[in-house]
DNA sequence: CGTTACATGCACCGATCGGTGTACTTGACA
DNA sequence: TGTCAAGTACACCGATCGGTGCATGTAACG
């Protein structure tokens, strides 16, 4: 898959092997599942040996776990950041991008140990996820943010899940709700007609 | 866990296996996922021999067939044919029982295969649960009810999903979004100062 | 009775999986 | 050039898992 990396000062053969492993955890573990998923299939596609691989991750566990923890300054900023967008027209954007299960809920699936390091980074990331929706909700001048940001993230929950046994797009369903809950949200007419990308 | 069923006439030893196992398979595979409960757990469980096991069903892959072919029927009556509720109350009242994480969706993320057949299974039951849905919509009069019951089959989905992650209740949540979409969508007000359970 | 269908108990197989030991190679840097 | 850290190649281990063979037991029914 990933073809070996360049440095910066010309082709290194096999360094940088922690990066390729994590980038072809997070496709195998996307595609496949975790469990689904062998050591072995994991060097194959990174291009590592799997020596290698224990001495950078003390095994599978802690390898999913940074898996998961890579997730946290990724996937928002690049939406949430731009300021070509209204608050208003953030919260929508959201809906515009299929995402595959959402990482964390795939886990929690997964796992099942209870006390697996993967679930507190799951109930970290939704958290940190939600409160980000809330503080863009209340940007854009909702009346109550708390409120709003927790039904647009288990909006965004339950579409990636529900698209993962239906072939039917979930995610228009899911932001058709969005925009009902934020035209009610926003008390009065906040930005007239706005541009709206095309229902 | 489950005890050794008593027939009509006393008690018969080992019979029954059958249905032993697939209730053994409904906790077990609810509690613990499919690929995390092996075969000889399930039939200690079950008090069965593995014997008896691969003579009732071919393998692990057909008893997972089985056992998801088995909701078909199962949770949605109890609340569609209470006739003392309302189409709109029974709309609502799915939010009050707290299911654990839809087991199709669970199959769906466990199992790799795309062609194994519980997928079919899975799109087959969330067809059949959505068109449930529709009928009550409309019969509650709803404007649009295809959308409507759409809707609220994605929100029960996300709020069971998220719910295996989050510590906070998403149903309440999703209760909330539900009772927004479902004012919206019957037009006038159909019945006024119905009993509602309290928020 | 005896028959028959269902269930048991247990040993066993092959495959896979997570993980390790060890000796070897390669690239960067001084 | 020599050193050292990073990576490689490959064999190997123990545990687990899905699945099978086979001889035995037992409840129900005629």
């Amino acid at each position: 898959m990933t073809e070996v990396e360049k440095g910066p000062k010309g082709l290194r053969r096999g360094r940088g092997a922690r990066e390729r492993i994590l980038g072809a955890s997070r496709e195998l573990f996307r595609d496949q599942g975790i469990n689904c998923t062998g050591v072995d299939q994991l060097c194959t596609a990174a291009g590592v040996s799997k020596r290698t691989l224990y001495q950078h991750f003390g095994g599978k566990d802690e390898l999913i776990a940074e898996y998961l923890r890579r997730f946290d300054p990724e996937v928002l900023p690049e939406l949430f950041d731009r300021a070509d967008l209204t608050p208003r027209q953030k919260l929508l954007a959201l809906f515009d991008e299929h995402v595959p299960l959402c990482p964390f809920i795939g886990a929690a699936v997964e796992l099942r140990d209870p006390d697996h390091p993967a679930r507190a980074f799951a109930r970290d990331y939704k958290h940190a996820f939600t409160a980000r929706l809330v503080e863009t909700a209340r940007d854009a001048g909702a009346a109550d943010p708390e409120r709003l940001g927790e039904q647009l993230a288990l909006l965004l929950d339950g579409a990636s899940a529900r698209s993962r046994v239906l072939d039917a797009d979930a995610f228009v369903t899911a932001a058709a709700v969005a925009r009902v809950l934020v035209d009610g949200a926003l008390p009065p007419v906040s930005e007239p007609a706005e541009l709206r990308s095309v229902s």
